[in-house]
DNA sequence: AGAGGGCTTGATCGATCATTCAACTTTTGC
DNA sequence: GCAAAAGTTGAATGATCGATCAAGCCCTCT
């Protein structure tokens, strides 16, 4: 069932999709690029679509061990670690010369009318992405204030990312990356302190 | 030279392109839709790419009357004009059930190796919305901290309303594009509320 | 050894794509 | 009022798209 030729298939389609988009992506270049024959990629995939599903759940699968794992290496603070993680796509922009943004995030919107099992993917891997940040600010404890909506910011962090890449890419500077991952850090250090303020206040009220 | 017809076509390529995104709306959609024939658009458009181009200058010469004028009728405080603007892409998404979001965005991310015109006619209009918002954040004046970095702070606006609509779509859950606006609002909040406070406390020095 | 199923080969299909063009009509300039 | 220019018509082009399929290969099981 999953055999390298369908591994290859599947790992040149997550490529291409990646940095030219999927309606751009035909399914030739994908057989000339993976040395694949049309016969093949049609006895593993019904079509596009279903290959376009097998690179979601690629990237469904692989987010800890290939995203976050890779970038959290050496970085055990968990609000260092939110940080680390935006670093690993300016990285990505930089070294491709803004090639490569977030791949989720150009699907979800070059796909206008999607098949529900592609909306659903897409749904899920953003919503993954969330729940390891929100783990992050739930690991940072008492660090932020008591009642903050840490679903609710870490939906926002999710937000800064995609938007700062669809900025510096059009911009092609990273600068505009650099400039948004700065506020959100002033929003998170704001945050911070709003804790530490009401934890000293309190303090002070106790003896 | 700017003929009735051109006109049409330009319109109907703008309604396609930003409900269908530019690759998968066909030359035939737009003359179907528009009513013209292939050899009238050839006429005054050389290629796809050109009418795209006319499309993003059309973009970037109505900012003013048919984005932000509609947007602030009897909205005169500069922080509530911007996430005024913010609430008229939440219309867009819930009206049409989530097939509008930003057109400039999902441009932006579909093209992925953009003739220079597209991409710097991409940019102004980011730019111009930037500007149109850090004029509201300078009309806030002393309302913000003095050190306030004004233009970082717009271009994150534009970054928290194109994450947003990315996720609110994907999700097709307009409570998703809430909570990053009560995320920003409290951003905002705790900007005006550091103003107020070195505002008191320089006050007190004084004597 | 032989049968059967998973997998590969590669020519081929019809549909659709962006684009072209020659003939035609309307508008403009003088 | 007439010639040139501007605009329109719509059939046709070649390229490329996603997808098909008959034929054959190769491995496994008996």
């Amino acid at each position: 069932m999953n055999s390298a030729t369908r591994q290859k298939i599947v790992m040149t389609a997550l490529e291409l999709f990646y940095v030219k988009g999927f309606n751009s992506t035909s399914i030739s270049d994908i057989l000339s690029r993976s040395q694949v024959h049309s016969g093949s990629l049609y006895h593993f995939f019904p079509g596009k679509q279903d290959l376009l599903v097998a690179v979601l759940e690629c990237y469904r699968d692989g987010i800890k061990e290939q995203l976050l794992d890779l970038a959290w290496v050496g970085v055990d603070d968990p609000i260092d670690r939110i940080f680390a993680l935006l670093n690993g796509y300016r990285t990505g922009l930089v070294e491709s010369d803004f090639a490569w943004g977030c791949p989720i995030g150009n699907l979800a919107l070059e796909i206008s009318e999607p098949d529900p099992r592609i909306r659903e993917l897409l749904d899920v891997n953003f919503k993954n992405w969330i729940a390891a940040v929100e783990q992050c600010l739930d690991d940072a404890g008492n660090r932020l204030p008591a009642g903050t909506d840490r679903h609710a910011l870490a939906e926002f962090i999710l937000t800064t990312m995609e938007g700062a890449i669809m900025q510096a890419r059009t911009a092609r500077d990273i600068a505009v990356f650099d400039r948004n991952v700065a506020v959100l850090r002033a929003h998170m250090e704001m945050l911070m302190e709003k804790a530490t303020d009401r934890a000293t206040n309190s303090a002070k009220v106790q003896p």
